[in-house]
RNA sequence: GGUCCCGUCGUCCAGGGGUCUAGGACGCCGGCCUUUCAAGCCGGAAACGCCGGUUCGAAUCCGGUCGGGACUGCCA
């Protein structure tokens, strides 16, 4: 039989990294075992669900590279693989299920089931424990109230986890739950179950958050007649404090990372490593590897923690890996945003003698901006800190002029004739390199931080390498 | 409270009875390189939650305990 498995995102929120990293053992498992993966949207949440999260989500999932090759906007055998689509086969079903008896109308009050589920604390048992089918009047066919299944209380129900090995429940602590609202619409249970048989979906890899549902989603699937699919619970992300990962971790969208200027192979990367490891000694490695290599029941039990520093250390790896057109090519939005402004053809030469310089000292996309703008933009102010630090000392303003003087007569501008007369400047003034080149250095970009000092300057051009020691110059008084 | 899941460096991932004085990666600390910042290189600190048991031998198996987490809805 070969492999069906699924990712059913709720249209309700921003793709959530963590549902990104379940989208993404999906996606492996189907790649390494040659099956289908099946995108659908889980929509039965009808009041927070927006078209706009389904286009974020699915446009989120193509950034990532986990293409699909059954489901929304891509078709297949199963209609449009959205749920709101199939409302009445949901209902068909819970009213199947109702005429098999595996199923009854509930026409209890919340507070009637609520002081059910109080007595069953007070007793120490599980809340649900007293949910069950009433025995005298709800037996009677009605059309009133919510449809519940009627949990069979003979036997525990007992599975093989793909990824925790054999979990089991015991049916008293699995309460009567409502598959069909008394709106008509299906729950969770309902709807994703009759889904996934639908879809003859072969294994389910989700969150653990969803283990205690297990035992209703099999039920449901058995009294349907069908054989249920293979579990595998997934560890749940968490933040490095060990705290469920939320907004106060930083980002948690996946769009977040792109905007910030995060490659979707070092995200793919990073998320393949949180909770798995192709071997326990690699950490960088391709799609493709990735794919040979993975296999759900080599995934952690243990939940992961996010760790944003890591992510940019490996994004800085991915970056550094790029060959130079795919760099600047990548780059090229940043650093015009940074500038304020589109450049030029002729403008992006003098971005591309620098380019390398750049790239090693580039994690994130946007900061090459920053490192570039020197390059098109007079400077505005210094900055503060540098100046602080390196121009309010003494012998600051003879190293300028020297500056000034030794490479207004230089004949050939570039990093190499630029390098050997400043070189000069620390000799004959006795001083240290750090002394004489950091001054240059901010009065050129502005900053004590920048791509190496020449090459800067052999990239800036002559004109307005000049200008900007002596407006340094004058600054200084 | 109840049910279920989990417990190796700060974090992620290895190790699943002897080769473990526990390995790799991020981060951290120190050094080298160096005009800054990175990168790179070298070195360092850093973990088997605890208690019992099984065994010649346990990080590895079993039990308990403690701790963490998820769920506990006519949300998903």
């Amino acid at each position: 039989m070969t492999v069906r498995v699924r990712m059913a995102p709720s249209p309700t929120g921003n793709l959530h990294v963590g549902t990104a990293r379940a989208a993404l053992f999906n996606w492996l498992y189907a790649r390494h075992e040659g099956g289908t993966y099946i995108v659908r949207i889980d929509d039965t949440d009808q009041e927070r669900s927006t078209k706009e999260f389904e286009d974020e989500i699915l446009s989120s999932f193509r950034w990532l590279g986990l293409d699909w090759d059954e489901g929304v906007e891509v078709g297949g055998p199963h209609g449009t693989y959205r749920q709101s689509d199939r409302l009445d086969r949901y209902r068909q079903v819970a009213e199947q299920l109702v005429a098999s008896g595996a199923a009854y109308h509930d026409v209890r009050s919340t507070e009637e089931l609520e002081s059910l589920r109080a007595r069953a604390q007070q007793e120490g048992k599980h809340p649900g424990h007293y949910i069950r089918r009433p025995d005298s009047v709800a037996n009677e066919p009605s059309d009133e109230g919510a449809i519940r299944l009627s949990v069979p209380q003979d036997r525990p129900v007992v599975f093989q986890d793909l990824i925790r090995g054999e979990v089991s429940f015991e049916p008293r602590d699995v309460d009567d739950f409502v598959i069909l609202r008394s709106n008509g619409t299906p729950t969770y249970h309902l709807a994703s179950t009759v889904d996934d048989v639908d879809y003859a979906i072969t294994h389910v890899a989700r969150g653990e958050d969803l283990l205690p549902s297990t035992p209703k989603h099999i039920l449901l699937t058995r009294s349907l007649g069908a054989t249920e699919p293979t579990y595998a619970h997934l560890p749940l992300l968490f933040g490095t404090d060990g705290k469920k990962l939320s907004k106060r971790h930083g980002a948690t969208a996946l769009s977040d990372y792109r905007a910030m200027g995060y490659l979707p192979e070092a995200v793919f990367n990073y998320l393949a490593i949180l909770g798995w490891s192709p071997d326990g000694e690699t950490t960088i490695f391709t799609r493709e590897e990735a794919i040979q290599a993975f296999d759900l029941e080599e995934v952690s039990r243990n939940p992961a923690a996010f760790d944003p520093a890591k992510l940019e250390w490996m994004n800085g790896e991915y970056i550094r890996a790029m060959d130079r057109g795919q760099f600047v090519d990548s780059v090229k939005p940043f650093v015009e945003e940074a500038v304020g402004r589109s450049l030029e053809e002729n403008e992006w030469e003098r971005f591309e003698e620098l380019a390398g310089l750049i790239q090693e000292r580039t994690k994130l996309l946007p900061e090459a901006g920053r490192q570039a703008v020197f390059l098109y933009a007079d400077i505005d102010e210094y900055d503060e800190e540098s100046w602080a630090k390196v121009m309010t000392k003494s012998g600051v303003g003879d190293v300028l002029d020297m500056g000034i003087a030794k490479l207004s007569s230089l004949p050939l501008w570039d990093a190499a004739s630029i390098e050997s007369v400043l070189r000069e400047i620390p000799e004959e003034l006795d001083i240290g390199a750090g002394k004489t080149f950091q001054p240059l250095r901010v009065a050129v970009t502005g900053s004590s931080v920048s791509p190496p000092l020449f090459e800067s300057m052999a990239a800036l051009g002559r004109e307005p390498t000049m200008a900007r020691l002596k407006r340094a110059r004058e600054e200084l008084g």
